[in-house]
DNA sequence: ATCATATTGTGAATCAACTCACGACTTATT
DNA sequence: AATAAGTCGTGAGTTGATTCACAATATGAT
C-alpha cells in the first residue's frame, strides 16, 4: 500500500497537480509540458519533472505529458476512486464555513457528519450535514478516519483524545493548540493567526526577496 | 529594517513562540528552558535554541530564558507595538468566519475593513467591520498593506491586481487559484482542499511514520 | 529522410533546515 | 569553597528538497 518513498514535499504537491490537470482536461487539452504546468501551479518545472519521476517515466521526451494518462495515474495514486468521509468537530464560525463548502468539487472527500456541544446547534443540518451531540461521538463516528477540528483551543486536547480512541488517524487542526497527541495519530496544524502574523513579518523583514 | 538572514523556517515559528510566552507570562512564570518550550510547542529543543540564537544570546547557560525579557524582545521583533490593519476581500462563508474571529487576541493584527460585490452584503457591518463595495476599493483602501483574499477563485487574479495597484504588498490567499501575481507582492497560499487531500494521502501512504 | 525544435529524466551541485553532541557557563547544594 | 546539576550556544554532520544543466529521445516540418 505504501508507495515507496515519495518525498513529503512531493506528496503535498500532488493534489495541486491533480486539480490543474482536471482543468486542462475539461478544456479538452490532451497534452501538457512541465513548463506549462510550472506556469500554472507556480512550481519550478524541474521540480515537477522530478516529482513525476518518482512514479516512473510518465512523460515522453520532446512531447511532454499526456493529460488523460497523467490524470488516470494520479486518480489511482490519490485514491480518487474511493470516497473518503470525514467528520467535523466544532460547528462554530469556521466549522460552519467548511460545512457550507463543497470539498467534493475537487476531491473525493466529503464531510459526512458534524459534532457540537451547543444545544442550539445539535440536531440541525447544514448543507445536508447533520450536527450531532458531541456526547454521542463514540456512538455515531463509525469508522471515520479523518477529522477536522474547529473547537475552542481549550478543548482541543480532550477532543483529540476521544477521536483517537475511536480510531481516527488524522486530524486537520485549526485550533491554535499544539495538541498533545497520541503517537499514532497524524495531525496537520493550520494556524491562521500564525500565518497572518508570519506574512506580516515577512513583508517587514524580507522586502520583495 | 531587514533583520539579517533569519531562516524562513525560523521566522514562521516566532509567532508560535510568542504566543506561548504570553501564556507563561500570564501564569506568572518568569523562567523557561528550551526543553520546556519544546514540550509545549512541539519543536525540538535544539531547534528552539538555534532559532533564538539568530537574535543573539538571549538566554543564560544553566538557567534558561527569562520570560519577561524574551517576550519584550519578541514584541519588538514581531512589531507587536504597532497595530497592523488588514483588509478582507470576499465576505462569504470563509470571509465572514474570519470577520467574526478576533485576531487581536494573540496579535496586533486587526481586520480594518472588508469588501464584497454582493449588494446584500455591501453596507453591512460584521463584528464591527464595515463591508464596502468592491467598486470602491481604490477609494477606501487607504494605505493598507496586507489583504486576506476569500473571493471565488475565478476573480482571484483580477482582485489581486487591483490590490497590488493600490500598494498592497502581501496577500493571504484562500482561493485555490495560483495567482499570477506581480513580482513585488508576496502571496501566501492556504489551500484547504489541498491540505485535506494531502492529509488523507499521508495517512494512506505513510502509516504512522 | 533529414533536420530543427521541444521536452523529458536524472546525475550532480546547491541550498535550507534540523539534529547531535559537547564545551562553557550558571546556579544550587553541601 | 568545592561539587553537582542544569542549560545554553554552536560547530559539525545529516537529512531533505530544489535547481542546474545536459544527454537522450520524440515530434513535426520540409
Ligand atoms: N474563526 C476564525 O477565523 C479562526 C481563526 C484562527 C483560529 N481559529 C480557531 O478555530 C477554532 C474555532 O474557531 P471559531 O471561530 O469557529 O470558534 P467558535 O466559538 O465560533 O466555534 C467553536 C464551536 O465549537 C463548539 N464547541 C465547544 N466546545 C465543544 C466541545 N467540547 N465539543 C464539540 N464542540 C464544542 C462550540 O459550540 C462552537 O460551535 C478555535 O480554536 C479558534 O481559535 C478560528
Ligand atoms: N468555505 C470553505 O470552506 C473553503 C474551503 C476551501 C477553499 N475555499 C475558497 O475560499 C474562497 C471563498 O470561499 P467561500 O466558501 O467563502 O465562498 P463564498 O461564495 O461563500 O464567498 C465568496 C464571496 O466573495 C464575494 N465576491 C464575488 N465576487 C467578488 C468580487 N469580484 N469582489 C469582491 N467580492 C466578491 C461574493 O459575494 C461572496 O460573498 C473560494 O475561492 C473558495 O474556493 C473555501
Amino acid at each position: 500500500m505504501t508507495q515507496n518513498k515519495i518525498p513529503q514535499a512531493t506528496a503535498k504537491r500532488l493534489p495541486l497537480y491533480y486539480r490543474y490537470l482536471r482543468n486542462l482536461q475539461s478544456q479538452g487539452k490532451s497534452r501538457v509540458s512541465s513548463k506549462e504546468l510550472s506556469d500554472a501551479v507556480k512550481v519550478d518545472s524541474a521540480t515537477i519533472r522530478r516529482d513525476f519521476s518518482y512514479f516512473g517515466a510518465l512523460g515522453k521526451k520532446g512531447y511532454g505529458y499526456n493529460v488523460e494518462y497523467l490524470l488516470g495515474f494520479f486518480r489511482k495514486t490519490l485514491d480518487q476512486d474511493e470516497l473518503i468521509e470525514v467528520a467535523l468537530v466544532g460547528v462554530g464560525n469556521l466549522g460552519a464555513a467548511f460545512l457550507h463548502y463543497n470539498f467534493m468539487k475537487n476531491n473525493n472527500i466529503k464531510i459526512a457528519m458534524a459534532f457540537d456541544s451547543d444545544p442550539e446547534k445539535i440536531g440541525t443540518e447544514i448543507s445536508g450535514v447533520h450536527v450531532y451531540n458531541i456526547d454521542d461521538l463514540e456512538e455515531k463516528l463509525d469508522d471515520i478516519k479523518v477529522a477536522i477540528l474547529t473547537v475552542p483551543a481549550s478543548v482541543a486536547d480532550a477532543t483529540t483524545e476521544r477521536l483517537a480512541d475511536q480510531g481516527v488517524e488524522g486530524i486537520l487542526n485549526f485550533t491554535p493548540a499544539r495538541i498533545n497527541a497520541p503517537k499514532h495519530i497524524r495531525i496537520h496544524h493550520i494556524d491562521l493567526s500564525v500565518e497572518l502574523q508570519a506574512l506580516v513579518y515577512f513583508l517587514k523583514h524580507y522586502p520583495l526577496v
